[in-house]
DNA sequence: TATTGTTATACTCTATAACTATA
DNA sequence: TATAGTTATAGAGTATAACAATA
């Protein structure tokens, strides 16, 4: 098979099981996609647009919902007053394991048949392919 | 990096460009990912839903969308009156052509040092994952 | 009775344009 | 003037429940 119908397959499949287990959580794919982007540091609204590669228009809803359900707050940048950034809660750090978590370990379930090697050699191609693709212009 | 995270991370970078080549063609990506699936043959609408993984209410309207941009039609099934399925036209066909080989493009434009090798192990690797993520039951 | 597609409803995501408050 | 976040608006995707037609 093609490489790009191949990749195109993947990214549809690993899609769908990232919705099923957000939905597992309560939250939708776009929500817990977000919790996990504000996990690695506490970034401002503009920069999760950049993340999520949606608008910036779109985050201040998802943030609010987010926030109503406890998972994060907005603490404004001290150091330019025009910034707001997103900081997960102890409730949001937690589910935002939770989600790795079980997604990691479906992943793990569903590939027990995969050799060291493929393994590694999938998950170094992977990323390449990631960070070609993300590097790369806007088509 | 983790192979979870990986795949993760390639199926984001991999959908956001199916996104953009949707969009450059006036389409959302659920539409593209209609059009192409319907491609195929001409499926019943419940197994539209299936393919694309959301409820057959979903499939109504995405479908009404494209019938009234001249893209497929409805087609009742003489076999089973309950049945109706979608049909490409001539532009749905062409449209669906000139996605797949943009995408494709796209991708072979991004990947430019890979090896052959490295290529076709990607390709047997992504199919192979996409199949067993596909195959196992929603979590 | 069960299934297929539809409708009604509600919520979420998405982008464009216009606004505010800062810088 | 330029930028960050917000609001208003409109369109599209999503799922649940109820429905008509058919099997």
């Amino acid at each position: 098979m093609e490489l790009a119908e191949s990749l195109a397959s993947m990214a549809r499949a690993v899609a769908a099981l990232r919705t099923a287990v957000a939905r597992r959580f309560g939250l939708t794919v776009q929500q817990a996609e977000l919790l996990c982007q504000v996990d690695h540091d506490s970034p401002s609204f503009g920069e999760l647009a950049n993340r999520l590669g949606c608008d910036k228009t779109n985050v201040t809803g998802m943030v609010d919902r987010l926030v109503q359900r406890g998972l994060l707050i907005r603490k404004p940048d001290p150091a330019d007053r025009r910034v707001t950034r997103a900081v997960l809660t102890e409730d949001g750090i937690e589910l935002g394991a939770k989600i790795r978590a079980t997604f990691s370990a479906e992943i793990e379930r569903r590939c027990p048949n995969l050799s060291p090697a493929d393994r590694a050699h999938l998950a170094r191609l992977a990323h390449g392919i990631a960070a070609t693709l993300a590097d790369s212009e806007a088509p």
